[in-house]
DNA sequence: ATTATAAGCTAATAATCGTTAGCTGTCAAG
DNA sequence: CTTGACAGCTAACGATTATTAGCTTATAAT
């Protein structure tokens, strides 16, 4: 029988201590003896478990896949674009909208594998174009597309004013994937990035809200800076 | 006398194929033996110019240092804050923002040196935090605070409406930093990526410009899809 | 022309790399 | 209790790493 016991859970462990070090040096930085040592065993003992150093590397590749984790998943609201004319969006606020953008950058920054998994891609994205691609895929265009498709919905009902819900959705999630960025090489400024995304979210909910209507006239003389 | 004819010119080569090699892979993925080979010379023929590995990685950095090339460097109009209050942007068109931004990707992507200095920190931005630092002010903070003067300048001028010339320049200038992020590990998706800045930067002007007063009326009712 | 320096080379260094062989103790199944 | 697989270990492998020593050749200054 397959007892996962002892030896699944230092194969996890291996697994773990790989990423947070990848993630930190990048694989060709990081040696063999150096995650033996972390998980507290020693180099060749890795080999009861993997067969090669690239084959660490694979499989915390391949458990991804599996998780299929996005930026996406941080957020409880979900909206597929089929679903996307049910006006479930019809009295959105600028209060929701900021309230997501903070729960999404939470997940995006604290859960350790999501932010550890990250960094690691991006080190590592330029190693071949399936890293690249996926790289693309899963920290912008997914997230592009979820939002093109809620902007679509908005749009429809009227919540939110515009013609192209894909240039909305680019706008709106671009501040957002540059500042978990800057948090992931700067992890001391993520205050002032979620300050700045605030400022963000709430110009761009009055910036095509219809009830915030926006003309010269409203703006014409500002008394002082 | 120090003659800069055969030395300096080798001495330029070892910087150049270092950048290049290290752009592709980073640092330790590449060998003092690769870049020597690359240059046509031996390995150890590389300590007669640099002491060290690590002092190659250095010298390029350092030049850079002096370089100090931004994003900015590739448009031909500049604004500094202090000048920012003369009216030279008055009559700025959605045609010089586009062509504006059209000349900064021209630059950023296809000057070699600027482009591979860029993946390589892109690489090694984690490595210690001076990098962190000087990723985010090199590739954001500069170009964001450049546009700030820019929006701040046209704001005043009445050429642009809006509040927060922080917040705009930074959700005008992310989708283009985002876009040459692709542009870098996926260049196949340069003509994409020109388009859809396109898009983002007449959707901005329009959005911004009083000449385009945007209400609910205007666009209330659809016809379809 | 002489001479010194500079810039290449080969050979060799110690260190570290990923990986294999083979031994030992643990522990669960029979 | 016996047995066998498993998961750790040490020792060692060859390959590659960055780097040094020392020789040679080309070049530039005197």
């Amino acid at each position: 029988m397959k007892q996962a016991s002892k030896k699944e859970d230092t194969k996890q462990r291996i697994l773990d201590e790989a990423l947070r070090l990848f993630s930190q040096s990048g694989y060709d930085a990081v040696s063999v003896e150096r995650i033996a040592s972390a998980v507290g065993i020693k180099a060749p003992s890795l080999y009861k478990h993997f067969k090669s150093k690239q084959e660490i590397f694979d499989a915390i590749v391949a458990e991804t896949y599996r998780r299929y984790d996005t930026f996406t998943d941080g957020i409880d609201v979900h909206v597929s674009e089929s679903k996307a004319d049910e006006k479930v969006f019809d009295g959105i606020s600028e209060e929701m909208l900021a309230k997501k953008v903070r729960q999404l950058i939470e997940y995006s920054l604290h859960d350790e594998y999501v932010s550890r998994f990250r960094r690691m891609m991006t080190i590592e994205q330029f190693r071949n174009a399936e890293f690249a691609d996926m790289y693309s895929e899963r920290y912008l265009e997914r997230l592009v597309r979820y939002h093109a498709g809620l902007f679509r919905a908005l749009i429809k009902s009227g919540t939110i004013i515009g013609e192209d819900p894909d240039t909305l959705a680019l706008e709106y999630v671009a501040p957002v994937v540059l500042m978990v960025e800057i948090c992931d090489r700067q992890p001391e400024r993520e205050a002032e990035c979620l300050k700045r995304l605030e400022a963000h979210v709430r110009n761009f909910y009055r910036t095509y809200s219809p009830h915030m209507v926006k003309t010269a006239e409203k703006r014409g003389g500002k008394s002082d800076g």
